[in-house]
DNA sequence: GATGATTTGTACGTATGTATA
DNA sequence: ATATACATACGTACAAATCAT
C-alpha cells in the first residue's frame, strides 16, 4: 500500500476553500469568517488561518488586520489591469508556441479545439473546454513559469467570467477566433498569433469590466 | 500621537525574512528553521509559521510538508524563464508608458536615470538605482496590476541579480541602453521602447542563467 | 531495522483590538 | 461616550512524522 501522501490539512483546506471562491460558492465580498470554516471542515482555527493567510498572498482573500478576512472584489478598473497583463501573457504564451510548439502539442490543441467546438451550445461545458484550449497553448509555449503565471490568473479570474454566463453570440465569435488562433500556430506565424490571442482576450476583458462596473454603479457592498 | 497601525507580527516578521532573503543574508536552499527564527525575532512559532506560508505562496521560500522550510532555489532553466517573462512585462509596461506617461512620471524617470549615471563607479549603488529607475517605467505605465506584478518578478530575481556584481563594462551598457529607453518614452514610440526593453532585460537573463549554470556545475548542493 | 531526538502540524486558551448597543 | 460582545493574533501544549543514530 502507498502511504497515502500524509498532506496536511492546511494544504487541503487551501485547496478546498480556493475552489470554493473560484467556482462562486463564496462571492466576492463575503465574509469568511475562522470559526465558522473550522466548525464548516472539521478542524481547528489554525489550519484555517494558514489556509486564509496563503490565499491572502495570492490575491483571492483580503485579510485586513483585526477586521478578519474576505474573498477579494476587484473595482472595474483593477479587473480591467488585470486583463491587459492577461492578454499580454496569453500574446506571449502563443508567439512563442508558434516558434517552439511538438507534434504532440499541437495535436493536444486541436483536440481542446474540437472539444469546444462540441460544446458550442452550452455555455458551462464550452468555458470548462475554452480553459483547456488556454492551457494547451500555455503547455506548448515551453515556459514552464510562464504557464503557471497564466494558470494563476486565469484561475483568480475566474470568478469574474462566470458573471458573464451567455453572452449573445460570444461563444460563436470565440471559437472562430480560436480556428484562427490554432491555424496560425500551425504555420509558426508568431505576431500573428500574439495579435490574434491579444484581441482575442482583450474582448472579454472590456466586457466583464464593463460589467461588474455595471453591478457596482447597481451598489453591492 | 497616531495610534501606530497596529500592524501584525507576522507582517513585520514576513517583511524582515523577506529582506534578509533578498538581501541575500540567507541563501537559496538554506534551511529556515522555525523554531530558530522564533528566538531569534523574540516570537512565538505561530507568526514566524504565518509568515513562511505566505512567502511560499509568493515563491521565496519553499515548504516541504513534514520536512520544513528552506529558501527557494532556482534551476538555471527556471531562472532563464523568468527573465523571459519579465522582459515581456517590462517590454508591455514601457510600451503603455510610452502612450500614457504623464509631465510628473517622465521628470521622476529622467531623476531616476540621472541617479543612475551619478552612481555608474559603484556597482551596488548602481543597482539600487537602477531598481528605482525601472520601476518609475512600472509606475508611468498606468496599470497598477503590472506594476506589481514587475516589483514582485524583481524582488524574486534579487537574489540572483547580486551574484552578478561587477560584469565589465556592463554598467556603462547598461547606462546607455537607459538612454535610448528615455528618449523613446518621451517621443512616444512604444514599440521601440518595447523592443529596447525586451533586449535590456533578456540580456541579463542569458548572463544570470548561464552564470548560475556554471556555480550548478560546480557542484552545489 | 528499531529507537530516540528533533521538528513539524494541529488544538486550544488568553489577551487585545474592533464593532455595536 | 461607555460598556459589552465578539473575532482575531499570538502563545503554549500535545501529537505525529521525519531524521539520525
Amino acid at each position: 500500500m502507498f502511504d497515502a501522501a500524509p498532506t496536511p490539512i492546511s494544504r487541503k483546506l487551501r485547496a478546498a476553500i480556493e475552489d470554493e471562491i473560484v467556482a462562486g460558492a463564496l462571492l466576492p465580498g463575503e465574509r469568511l469568517d475562522e470559526t465558522a470554516l473550522a466548525a464548516r471542515f472539521a478542524v481547528s482555527r489554525t489550519p484555517v488561518r494558514e489556509a486564509l493567510n496563503q490565499l491572502a498572498t495570492s490575491g483571492l482573500v483580503e485579510i485586513r488586520p483585526r477586521r478578519g478576512a474576505i474573498v477579494a472584489s476587484l473595482t472595474p478598473e483593477r479587473l480591467y489591469e488585470m486583463f491587459e497583463v492577461m492578454a499580454e501573457l496569453e500574446a506571449m504564451a502563443g508567439r512563442l508556441a508558434a516558434r517552439r510548439v511538438s507534434a504532440a502539442e499541437i495535436e493536444a490543441l486541436a483536440d481542446a479545439h474540437a472539444a469546444c467546438g462540441a460544446n458550442r451550445d452550452d455555455s458551462d461545458r464550452y468555458y470548462a473546454a475554452n480553459e483547456t484550449f488556454h492551457q494547451a497553448i500555455y503547455a506548448a509555449s515551453g515556459n514552464a513559469f510562464l504557464a503557471e503565471q497564466c494558470r494563476a490568473l486565469q484561475r483568480r479570474l475566474r470568478p469574474y467570467r462566470r458573471l458573464q454566463l451567455r453572452v449573445r453570440g460570444r461563444l460563436a465569435t470565440s471559437f472562430a477566433e480560436h480556428e484562427a488562433i490554432v491555424a496560425a500556430i500551425r504555420t509558426g506565424e508568431g505576431e500573428q498569433v500574439a495579435e490574434l490571442l491579444r484581441a482575442h482576450i482583450r474582448v472579454q476583458g472590456e466586457r466583464f469590466s464593463d460589467l461588474v462596473a455595471g453591478l457596482a454603479r447597481l451598489g453591492a457592498a
